[in-house]
RNA sequence: GGCGCCGUAGCCAAGUGGUAAGGCACUAGACUGCAAAUCUGGCAUUCGUCGGUUCGAUUCCGACCGGCGCCUCCA
C-alpha cells in the first residue's frame, strides 16, 4: 500500500505520516468557541478534519480524535456580562447547536469533546510547572505569563524569525502587566465581570481564568499524551495560537508537542474571508433553511484541496447540488441492480486504487472525487449493458461503499410532507390513466403541474418515480 | 512594511519538465409518445503577462500585473 502523506506546517513540505505506535493516530483538532453559531468557514476546517480522520481509518489506523470546546474566553464573558448571564448560559445552547450542525454535515463524532471549564485543575497544574521551571512568571496583578525569550524554539512553526512586526501593529495593548510585549497570558487575573459571569476560579495566584492557548495544551496532553501524532486546525491558528501551544507544552515537558501540524485554508465569500466582522457569514442553519443537503456542502468543500482558499460564490452550491444528485442517482441504481459485467468489476478496482492513491497523497479530495465520477461513468455504461455477473456487481457495490464511506456524498431522500406526496400520487395516477389512453396532451399537462411545484418525474419500465427538486 | 498563498476552459477545480483529471453549464446524437435518468460524441494547440534556463515549460528561475490571507479577535 502506498504511504500516507501529509503536508506538515513545521517543515512546509509534504512528508510521510504515520502514528508513533503504528496503530492509533492521536489527533487533536481545535474546535469552536461556543458563543455564537459556527459559520461555514469554520465548518470547512472541521470537514477537512473529518476527511482526514475517515481517510486514516480507511488506511487501516484507528483514530483517537480530541476536539476541544472553548467555553470560557473574552468574547463569551463579554456576551454573558452584556446579557446578565453566566458563561454557561451562553455556551450551552451554542454547544448543542454545534453538534446539530456538524451532524447535518455528517461530520463524524470525535472520541472526546473536552470543555475548557471542566479542565481547570489540569491547566493550573501546567502553569505551575512552567512557573516552577522559570519559563513563566507571575505579574503584579496575579496574572501569569509565558516568557517567550526563555523558550529558544519560539516562532519555529510560524517562521517568526523571517518576519518583521508591522509598524504600529497591535502590540502591547494588553491591559495586563507583562515583562515583554509579546509574552502571552497563561492565566488571567479575575476581573469583576469574570466573577459576575462565573468565569473565575481559585488558583495559586489568586482568582482568575485560563488564557486562550492553555486549554489546548492541557487537554491535548491529558487525553493524547505529551506528544501528539497530529495537530490540526485553521491556517489562522498557526500564529499565535499554535505557536504558543508549542511553547507552553514543550517548555513543560521537554518533549515535542506534536509530530505533525496540518492547517486548512480559508473559505472566502465573494472573494473575502468569511468572518463575522466582514459580515459575510453563512451558517448551517442557512443551509437547512434553503433545503440544501449536508452532502452538497461536503461536495463543495471536497471539490477543492484543503490547502487552497475556496471561494463560496452564488452558484457554487447549485453546482455541487447537481453533482451530488448524480451520485445519489447512481447509488440507488447500483443498489437495486441485479448483475453487472466483468468490465464493471475492473472499473471498480481501478476506481478504488485511484481513490486511495489520491486520498493518501495529502488528502487530495478533488482527485478522489474525480476517481468517483470516472467510476460512475464507467459503471453506468456497464450497468446499461445489463450483464449477469453477480460477483462484479458485488465488487462495484463494495467499492462504492468504500468511497462513500469517506466522502459521504449521497444526498438523503428529501423528506417530503405527506400532503405533497398524496397530491403527487393522485396526479401520477391520473397521468398513468391518460397515458394508457394515449392522451399525451393530458399526460403532459399533468407533468407541467408537477414541475410547477418542483416535482421531477421519471418513467421507466418499472413504473414512474418522482422526486422533489 | 514583513511573511505566505493563488491566477488552468462560461463557472468550480486537479495535475505534470514532454505537450492539460473530474464536476457544473452548454451542445449534437441514442433511448423515450414527449420528458427525466442514462449512454455516445463535442466543448482550453492551451494553463495571468513578459523574459530566462532547457532538446522541450503550463510545470523550474526572474520581473511585472491581478486577487487573497497572516503579522496576537480569528477555522
Amino acid at each position: 500500500m502506498s504511504e500516507f502523506r501529509l503536508f506538515n506546517t513545521l517543515t512546509r513540505r509534504v512528508e510521510p505520516f504515520q502514528p508513533a505506535d503504528g496503530r492509533t493516530v492521536r489527533l487533536y483538532a481545535c474546535g469552536p468557541t461556543v458563543y455564537n453559531p459556527a459559520h461555514l468557514g469554520n465548518f470547512r476546517t472541521f470537514l477537512f478534519e473529518d476527511l482526514m480522520r475517515r481517510a486514516m481509518r480507511l488506511y487501516g489506523w484507528d483514530v483517537m480524535q480530541v476536539m476541544n470546546l472553548t467555553d470560557v474566553d473574552d468574547k463569551i464573558i463579554r456576551k454573558a456580562a452584556a446579557n446578565g448571564q453566566s458563561i454557561t448560559e451562553v455556551t450551552e445552547p451554542f454547544t448543542d447547536l454545534f453538534h446539530q450542525d456538524r451532524r447535518y454535515l455528517r461530520i463524524q463524532d470525535a472520541e472526546v469533546y473536552p470543555k475548557a471549564t471542566e479542565h481547570i485543575p489540569e491547566m493550573i497544574a501546567l502553569v505551575e510547572t512552567l512557573v516552577a521551571n522559570g519559563t513563566a512568571y507571575v505579574g503584579e496583578d496575579g496574572s501569569v505569563y509565558f516568557a517567550i525569550d526563555r523558550f529558544a524554539d519560539y516562532g519555529r512553526l510560524s517562521q517568526l524569525d523571517k518576519r518583521e512586526i508591522k509598524t504600529g501593529a497591535r502590540v502591547a495593548q494588553d491591559e495586563y502587566t507583562k515583562e515583554n510585549a509579546q509574552d502571552f497570558a497563561l492565566w488571567k487575573a479575575a476581573k469583576p465581570e469574570d466573577e459576575a459571569t462565573g468565569a473565575a476560579w481559585d488558583s495559586p495566584w489568586g482568582r482568575g481564568r485560563p488564557g486562550w492557548h492553555l486549554e489546548c495544551s492541557a487537554m491535548a496532553m491529558k487525553y493524547l499524551g505529551e506528544t501528539l501524532d497530529l495537530h490540526a486546525g485553521g491556517i489562522d491558528l498557526i500564529f499565535p495560537h499554535h505557536e504558543d501551544e508549542i511553547a507552553q507544552s514543550e517548555a513543560a515537558t521537554g518533549k515535542p508537542f506534536a509530530r505533525c501540524w496540518c492547517h486548512g485554508e480559508f473559505l472566502l465569500t465573494d472573494g473575502a474571508k468569511m468572518a463575522k466582522r466582514v459580515g459575510n457569514v453563512a451558517t448551517v442553519v442557512d443551509l437547512r433553511a434553503q433545503g440544501i443537503d449536508g452532502a452538497v456542502y461536503r461536495h463543495f468543500v471536497f471539490n477543492a484541496h484543503y490547502r487552497k482558499q475556496l471561494n463560496l460564490l452564488d452558484d457554487s452550491l447549485a453546482q455541487s447540488q447537481a453533482a451530488v444528485r448524480r451520485i445519489g442517482t447512481f447509488a440507488r441504481r447500483l443498489a437495486v441492480a441485479s448483475g453487472g459485467t466483468p468490465a464493471l468489476g475492473d472499473a471498480a478496482q481501478r476506481a478504488e486504487a485511484a481513490f486511495r492513491a489520491a486520498l493518501f497523497d495529502d488528502l487530495n479530495a478533488p482527485e478522489a472525487l474525480a476517481a468517483l465520477f470516472t467510476f460512475i461513468s464507467d459503471a453506468n455504461r456497464e450497468l446499461d449493458a445489463a450483464g449477469d455477473d453477480v460477483a462484479a456487481l458485488a465488487e462495484a457495490q463494495r467499492v462504492f461503499g468504500v468511497i462513500d464511506g469517506v466522502l459521504d456524498l449521497v444526498p438523503a431522500d428529501a423528506e417530503t410532507d405527506a400532503e405533497l406526496a398524496a397530491w403527487v400520487e393522485e396526479r401520477l395516477g391520473a397521468r398513468k390513466a391518460a397515458r394508457a389512453a394515449r392522451d399525451f396532451a393530458a399526460a403532459d399537462a399533468i407533468r407541467a403541474e408537477l414541475v410547477a411545484r418542483g416535482v421531477t418525474i421519471e418513467d421507466s419500465a418499472a413504473g414512474t418515480t418522482w422526486r422533489a427538486g
